[in-house]
RNA sequence: AGCGGGGUGGGGUAGCCAGGUUAGCCCGCGGGGCUCAUAACCCCGAGGUCGGUGGUUCAAAUCCACCCCCCGCUACCA
């Protein structure tokens, strides 16, 4: 549980070839801001890291084509996605690069430490090479016929037309997919992690953890018994990427995903080193001085619950083990996959091109978190969630609670008279939505946990009704005061939800309420913060609608399409050079 | 192919793990109400037998078996 203090969260490193697609967001990024936006609301000590993560084939291939060095397509690349982050209002204390020296070094000596303990082996492989590209080549950068069923476009892991397994060499008049060439096959040495050696200690770490989500869990604990683990590639024949720090290991370079995983770390040492606090890092990272959270996307689960804790472990040092892996399903298109090959979907520069409050992409993203399953993005569903809940149900409800709190007791909250049933029903829901929201938000399920705030702007929209204070303040002032003063905690309790996932607007909210500073503890109610002769500005609507003819657009199909392709083709030429289609 | 996750009214989902009131909720749709509020809000109604088949049971969306479909991983794509 979370109370304890000091954190590290985490969201995986972006690759930075491209420019993150919504579904990309919501995995990582956007889930870990929100959550540690929860946490420093309650005055935990968090630390929020992450980075780009720029080595590896693909960039490397990507730049030779474009004629520069891999340095500079990440260099541009890094400094446009900076730029989105801001735009989005994600609160990274650190978001830096692989490139960075603090972890190049990081990265070196963990892996020379992991060596020198004896869990790292070398072994000959036999791989493909392009000679003209002058690269070493993974399995699905090379394509040729298929063995088995004729079929050109087979690749170097498996035939997409018959389905079968491939090796490299099976594959007849194979071709380098970059350049065409024919590959040769060399003999190579390679270093690999020892995970066989961690098996036992790495089941044993997954069993006994109550916090892991059942998909983060089952998924491990299967691969371990199903088919055991083996040991693990962690060099590359790549030129761009980290200098392999093993002996005789000159001409090789780290694994990406080994890289990458370490960032969480390194970028940690290197925030508090900029501080001028060298030797903290140890007090978020040793001895379960602190709680880590990582979020990421399914497709990432073997690595962040099982690599990493491997080497972790591997490093002989008392690194925390992570506390919370929050991995998300998939964020669908309108029924499929995001592609940027195919241009499905929508990329977090084009989004906000689109709807230009990131407030209001952070809410509706929330919303549709593939928390258990993968769920669609459908447009639809984005302008309901906005339109609909974001601003019907609950800013409009907060705006006529403010309202009318202003007419009939000039802008000062009454105090509660006396109870009836209704109004001690919404009281115990406000309270119950409360604790449910905490324990949701603490165990990072997060779009669970938003459920409570539309759950209480419909209730409290049902109260309002039900108690019509508009028509009783002429024969009952008491019973609206009661009213009055319930509907003004829940809105309180509304805006304090919202903080997290709409932080311009609930700030907004919250000021407007009179509410200027929030420092909440563990156990805290919302209610704290309504004064003796608590008063509120005057109100106005903090959320508007997206207009009637945008969303009419963006929900009719034919139209929206033609509509985002200007977009696109807008945003496309604001991107830096390396990043456009 | 194996493993994991999922398939609930037109859309989005809860329930399933600890089987048992008329399968709950939001949107949309039809009808009504209210007027504090952002053409908002509230109420009522139509609409599902819970992917398919078979089984266990007094009783299954909930347990078991098989099948179909979707997503992911295994597969050095980062």
């Amino acid at each position: 549980m979370v109370g304890t203090g000091r954190w590290v969260v985490t969201s995986a490193w972006p690759y930075i070839n491209t420019v993150p697609h919504l579904g990309n967001l919501i995995g990582s990024v956007l889930s870990a801001d929100v959550f540690a936006r929860f946490l420093r609301m309650f005055g935990e000590d968090v630390i929020f890291v992450s980075g780009s993560d720029e080595h590896g084939t693909v960039i490397e291939v990507e730049a030779r084509k474009k004629g520069i060095e891999p340095k500079e397509l990440t260099d541009s690349a890094h400094e446009y996605v900076v730029k989105l982050w801001k735009a989005w209002n994600i609160s990274f204390d650190n978001y830096t690069r692989t490139e960075n020296e603090v972890h190049k070094k990081y990265v070196r000596d963990l892996m020379l430490k992991i060596y020198e303990r004896g869990f790292i082996s070398r072994k000959d492989q036999v791989i493909p090479y392009c000679p003209n590209d002058k690269i070493y080549l993974p399995d699905r950068f090379i394509e040729g016929t298929c063995p088995y069923c004729g079929f050109e476009g087979a690749r170097g892991d498996q035939c997409d037309n018959c389905g079968r397994l491939l090796e490299p060499h099976d594959l007849i008049n194979p071709r380098c997919v970059f350049c065409g060439s024919k590959p040769e096959f060399r003999l190579r040495t390679h270093w690999f992690f020892r995970l066989d050696l961690l098996e036992g200690k790495i089941l044993e770490w997954v069993l006994n953890h109550d916090m892991l989500d059942a998909n983060v869990k089952n998924f491990t604990i299967s691969w371990i018994k199903t088919t055991g683990l083996a040991p693990r590639s962690v060099t590359r024949d790549n030129r761009w990427g980290i200098p392999a720090p093993f002996p005789n290991s000159e001409d090789k370079t780290i694994y990406v995903w080994f890289d990458a995983l370490l960032g969480y770390i390194s970028a940690t040492i290197e925030y508090l080193a900029k501080q001028g606090r060298e030797n903290e890092w140890v007090n978020y990272w040793f001895n379960g001085s602190a709680k880590t959270a990582y979020f990421i996307g399914k497709d990432n689960i073997p690595f962040h619950a099982v690599i990493l804790p491997a080497m972790l472990i591997a490093s002989g040092d008392p690194y925390n083990l992570p506390t919370i892996i929050s991995a998300t399903e998939y964020l669908m298109y309108e029924g499929k996959k995001f592609s940027k090959s195919r241009r499905v979907g929508v990329w977090i520069d084009e989004a906000l091109k689109i709807v230009d409050n990131p407030d209001y992409w952070r809410y509706a993203l929330i919303r549709m978190r593939p928390e258990d399953k993968d769920t669609n993005f459908r447009w639809v569903e984005f302008v309901r969630f906005v339109n609909n809940e974001l601003n019907d149900h609950i800013g409009n409800y907060i705006n006529r609670t403010l309202n009318l709190i202003y007419r009939f007791f000039n802008a000062q909250v009454p105090n509660i008279s006396t109870l009836d049933d209704e109004d001690r029903e919404m009281l115990d829901l406000i309270d119950r939505s409360w604790s449910d929201y905490v324990n949701l938000m603490s165990r990072a399920r997060i779009k669970a946990a938003s459920e409570a705030i539309v759950k209480l702007g419909e209730r409290g929209n049902q109260y309002l009704n039900r108690k019509s204070p508009w028509f009783k303040i002429k024969e009952d002032v008491e019973s609206v005061k009661t009213t009055l003063y319930v509907s003004f905690l829940n809105s309180v309790t509304i805006a304090l939800m919202l903080t997290p996932i709409t932080p311009y607007s609930a700030a907004k909210l919250l000021d407007m309420m009179g509410i200027e500073e929030v420092k909440l503890s563990f156990g805290d109610k919302p209610s704290k913060f309504i004064k003796e002769n608590h008063r509120i500005k005057k109100p106005t609507p903090i959320f508007s609608k997206i207009p009637q003819e945008l969303a009419e657009v963006l929900i009719d199909e034919e139209k929206r399409e033609k509509y985002l392709e200007r977009i696109r083709e807008q945003v496309n030429l604001e991107r830096p050079e390396v990043l456009r289609y």
